[in-house]
Order: structure tokens, then C-alpha cells, then sequence
DNA sequence: TTGCTTGGCGGAGACCTCTCCGGTAAGTTC
DNA sequence: GAACTTACCGGAGAGGTCTCCGCCAAGCAA
């Protein structure tokens, strides 16, 4: 018995953790809201353990798309590589909208981010460092106005969370993305074309 | 007994709902997310008899606030009326924004007005034709882009609901309209000068 | 060994939202 | 006025969220 559980010293909360992540993202993948007291059952588990793990239902939806909230924030890198400062940055918030909406929960916890809460912290790390890089490539660029904040484009786009991941959202965020673009485009810049300057 | 109580016919229906709308407009004067509990309660009627009345939280509040939500579609009227295209548009978004705050919970229900619910019909016919109104008179003007629906304004102004109404949200809030300002304006306008068309 | 400390665990319980249904009284018909 | 209809009322109960606390076992010190 001593030996068997050599290596389960304080491992026995590593393992409690990854298993109920386990188990969430596989109801939330059947049942966007299910309930943390239906996963912490099904995980077999007292809510009080899930409860001591993820003390609120954003910090289990954020550790389960973490990876995703990482890879949004890398591909802000990669589309700089690859293409115009203002092409990224639109590109950028196609794949921002998509994502939000195709993965189950992580839209509201998203929407949360953008108040309080310790996701606000930790996802709002990534996610507006990865701004603050195409800002500033753009604003490089001249392309869109220099006095923006990683937090202006956050709010700006907030309509996103509105729209039901279950309908026909993709128009809608389609046509909220262009005007925010133009919104965020120098006065004096045609937003695609390239109208003279004043 | 019988001759007391003659106008109480079906009156008892109404003056139980005054009676709940009085003592939820004090519950939420003190605070704004009271729960629908304590006012049936404080109401000394049962929870049922609440919900009854005002099926969702959306509906009590905005029965609280049918008022005022009628005062701000008006408002785009005398707005349109004393001030250009324009800035009527502009100064009844700015309205908007400081109503939404200021009345306890009334952002909560205007954020689930821009998409399902019994409060999207009724909160939205007025509000939608008001923004209508506005944006037609922009149009006649060429002051914004003509292909502007009600619902995309809405959304686009989604962000205020992100605000938190105890915070400072008033600059937050003012660059966000202004971000969606310049968005809704014609591309080949400029938005508050008189620069040359294409 | 024998305590003592500490991380982790489970679930009772407080409180909430929302539904459902039996009871009751107002109004109606005969 | 007796029976019937219909609105309205109250609260039990299902199911959620979240907190709090007693319990256990591992690791550590004497």
C-alpha cells in the first residue's frame, strides 16, 4: 500500500484535477451548459472538490480552452508574418469570432473576461498582448489609428457575445467586424482601398 | 365584507401586481441584482404569484423601466428635431449609454434584449424604431451608411454592457461611441467635418 | 511510534431560479 | 342560492450555484 502510493503524495490532487477536466470537456462537448454539479458527479467527485479547483465556472471553461486562448494569441504572430499589418489584424478577427463561437462556454466566459474575474486576468493576458502586437504593427503601418488600446478592440467587438453560437451568427458577425474595422481605421485611411491621404 | 370588496373583482390581479412593481423598484434601488425571492417576499406573496406577473427577471425590470424605455424612443424624435442627423444619432447614443447605466438592472435586461426574450419584442419595438427613425434621417442626410439596419447599431454598441455600472464607466464608454461612430459614418464622409466626397 | 500539520476530499446546507398544481374566492348562470 | 367557471394565489419541489466545515491520510517532527 506504501509503496503503490509512493508516488500520490500530493499527486492525488494533479490526478482529481485532469480527470474532472476530462469529464468537463467531454459533457460541455454534449451539453454547452451542462451543470458542474452533473460533472462533478459524473466525475465522482463531491462538488466541493470541483468547487476547490475551479472556483467558479470561467476558470474551469478557461483551463479547458486554454491551448485555444494561447493559439489565438500565437496566430496573432503568424498572420503578422504572413500578411499586411491590417489584413492580420481583420484575419485576426475572423478567427477571434469563430473560435468564441464554435467552442461550447468559452464564448460567456469570454464575455466575462472582459470585466472581472480571475479569467479577466488570465485570459486577458494573452488575448490583449496579442493586440497590443497587431495595434502597434498597425500603428506602424499607419493603418489604423495610433491611439488605441488593446482594451478599446475588445469592447468594440463585444457584440460578438450577443449572437447565438446556435444560429445563424456568421452574417451578423461578419457585418459587426466590418464596422468595427472601419471604426478603428485612421480618418484619413480608406479602410481597404488606398484613398489619398489628407 | 361583500359590499368592501366590490371593485376587487379582477382588481385583486392588478393591485397585486402594483403592489409587486412598487416593492421591486425599492429592492432594486438598495440593490440592483435583488433576487426574485426576496421581493416576493418582501411583497408578502408567494414566489408563484411573482412569477405569475413577470415570467422572467426581464420582465419585471422592464415593466420597471417601460417608461423610461418609451421616454429614450421619444427622445430620438425631439432629438432629430432640435439637432442635425448626425448628432442627434450621436447624442441619443450617449443618452442611451447613461440610462443604461444609471437604472439598476436595466443593462442587464437591454443586453438580453439584443437577442431573445419577451423584453426583445417589447424593449425592442421602440427601441428598434427609434434607431430607425435616426438612421433614416441619416440616410436622407448622407451623413451614414445607408445599408445601416437597427440591429446592427445595437450590436455594435454592445460593448457598453461589458461596462461595470459602479466603475468609471463614462470614458470607457464614451470611446466606444465614438469607435462606432466613426464605424457607422459614410466611408466617404468624414465624420464630423464636411470633407469632400470621392 | 506518536502526535501535529496540512492538502485534499465530500457533502450538508443556504439560497436562488423556475415550474407545477391544489386551493380559494370572484363572478356567472340558472 | 347552488353549481360552475375562471383568475389568482401560495408554496412544495426539482435542480442549480456556491460556501463551509468536518474528516482523512500523507508527511514531518519529537
Amino acid at each position: 500500500m506504501s509503496t503503490k502510493r509512493v508516488e500520490q503524495l500530493h499527486a492525488q490532487g494533479v490526478r482529481t484535477r485532469a480527470h474532472l477536466l476530462e469529464t468537463a470537456r467531454e459533457a460541455f462537448s454534449t451539453c454547452s451548459d451542462a451543470s458542474l454539479n452533473s460533472i462533478a458527479k459524473k466525475a465522482g467527485v463531491g462538488i466541493g472538490t470541483l468547487y476547490r479547483h475551479f472556483p467558479t465556472r470561467e476558470d474551469l471553461v478557461f483551463e479547458l480552452y486554454r491551448a485555444e486562448v494561447q493559439q489565438m494569441a500565437q496566430a496573432a504572430d503568424d498572420l503578422l508574418d504572413e500578411h499586411p499589418p491590417l489584413d492580420a489584424f481583420r484575419l485576426w478577427l475572423a478567427r477571434f469570432a469563430r473560435y468564441a463561437m464554435t467552442k461550447a462556454g468559452l464564448i460567456g466566459a469570454l464575455q466575462s473576461a472582459t470585466s472581472r474575474g480571475r479569467f479577466a486576468q488570465e485570459a486577458r493576458g494573452p488575448l490583449t498582448a496579442a493586440l497590443q502586437r497587431l495595434l502597434d504593427a498597425n500603428r506602424a503601418a499607419g493603418t489604423l489609428r495610433p491611439d488605441l488600446e488593446p482594451d478599446d478592440v475588445l469592447l468594440a467587438i463585444a457584440g460578438l457575445y450577443q449572437l447565438d453560437p446556435a444560429g445563424d451568427w456568421e452574417p451578423r458577425a461578419k457585418r459587426i467586424l466590418e464596422l468595427v474595422c472601419v471604426g478603428l481605421c485612421r480618418r484619413d485611411t480608406a479602410p481597404s482601398g488606398g484613398a489619398a491621404p489628407a
